[in-house]
DNA sequence: GTCCAACCCTGACGTAGGGGCAGGGTCAAC
DNA sequence: GTTGACCCTGCCCCTACGTCAGGGTTGGAC
């Protein structure tokens, strides 16, 4: 059989081999395949050996489904797009282009948060709760203190959202109050006195005279607090005596 | 077995079910599960039901894996990347954030080429060749030729790219002489003309002079404007006569 | 005391958009 | 005549979960 020197016989355009037609839009020969396998390209006639054949055409398709693509759109959506009509088409493509500024603000909100993932609490808690942990640290408690405030205002966000708010005044005026700072420090400082420290006798005194002015009760906290205050003891056996004799005469209070 | 009133029991700050540490992190209880099958999230403690039971600690771990999984880091790197050395960390941040701005400039850009899908020739040739095209739909020709000739300059970025600057400088050119532009209208006007129309004859005589003075041979160009040519033979009956005529002629000069 | 919604559990399969083999045929050039 | 760059089909793998199915638990209302 003679044959013709060029190989682009087929008379109705199909010249492109599915490798130069990928080349040609920029994808994979798999990523081709994977149009046809999906139905979103028709598949082209084969030539003599079996190898598919694209025209030009094709290749204006598949930009056009690229185009689509990596604008975020899924496979299954285009498919239909290209074959809606103008007016649906051009409505679809605004929806498209807000989708996309939508994903480019999203993108830069991520940008500023992972300049903040050095430091943990910012990301998790409420600005008005992180300036009062800074505070706390500003005053010299210890960050193993502060660490154990934070987990109890995660939790508070957590199980009992609907307080934080005043819970963040009242902090705020707690630490406005020099009696209050005092014994947050010195209590702090106590985690590494001995258990019999006569200095801790002193300090439960105040911290209970503390109680009662600001009508603070224990007991009466909820439950994931009163779980705080469990680490609290863990820390140090000082620590634990205090919560300890804390607990004990607000009881007796109670039952008087 | 007596109990607490209270869920909030186990010693160890474990208090939080699975959908409140989910809901905490703004994250599907799947998602913290499929953490867990990972090994990105250890599991953490089961109460007496065989829930599992997190604390605050969970809750800062689960946002900061997802500050990073929302600006796209795989999973797998995450889990690495929590470990690693506040230096390491650092730099790897540094990179990620790079990588999110590049992203904001891919979507910026998809975003204007968005635009331009209502026009297909425009995404896929250069702006020199559009401006070919429009030229030739400036001068009255029909959109089907213009296609024609959309279609020969994308096989021939696909098949033979580096002839583009050339060919794009002799179709200016061509277009500057007014016996060109002449003659294109003409061709483009036969196309309904019958094959017998004694037009036609005067039209082939000024195309074959036009080609020897243009020094063009139609047996000698590539296989794909060929293929070009073949399709322009079945638009219509005219242009099938054209191209014959003008081919023949072509031939027996080479004879000669 | 019992009913109901809203939780929780494990396990298994599905999804998009391909990647990457295996195992084989074809084409063009040297 | 062989080498390297293509092409073919078919199948399993991947990520980051979603979505059942089929069950147990909890907490509050009645």
């Amino acid at each position: 059989m003679p044959h013709d020197a060029t190989a682009y016989e087929d008379p109705r355009g199909m010249v492109l081999t599915i490798g130069q037609l990928a080349a040609t839009a920029g994808v994979t020969v798999r990523t081709v395949r994977h149009y046809h396998h999906v139905g979103l390209l028709p598949e082209p006639e084969r030539d003599a050996s079996g190898y598919r054949r694209y025209s030009a055409q094709a290749a204006v398709d598949l930009i056009r489904i690229r185009t689509l693509a990596d604008a975020g759109v899924p496979l299954a959506r285009i498919d239909a797009l290209l074959h809606a009509r103008p007016t649906e088409f051009a409505a679809a493509i605004t929806g498209i282009d807000a989708e996309l500024q939508r994903k480019i603000d999203q993108l830069t909100e991520y940008r500023s948060r992972i300049a903040e993932l050095a430091s943990g609490e910012r990301l998790v808690l409420p600005p008005e709760v992180v300036a009062i942990l800074d505070r706390m640290r500003a005053l010299g408690i210890s960050e193993q203190r502060v660490r154990l405030e934070r987990d109890a205002w995660i939790l508070m966000q957590a199980l009992d959202p609907h307080v934080m708010p005043q819970r963040i005044r009242d902090k705020n005026a707690a630490f406005d109050d020099p009696e209050t700072r005092r014994l947050y420090l010195a209590v702090d400082q106590s985690v590494d006195w001995p258990p019999n420290d006569p200095r801790l006798d002193r300090l439960i005194e105040d911290l209970d005279t503390w109680e009662t002015t600001h009508e603070q009760d224990t007991a009466q906290q909820p439950g994931y607090l009163r779980l705080v205050s469990s680490r609290i003891s863990e820390t140090s056996p000082s620590w634990q005596r205090i919560v300890a004799a804390l607990t004990h005469r607000a009881e007796q209070r109670r039952r008087s």
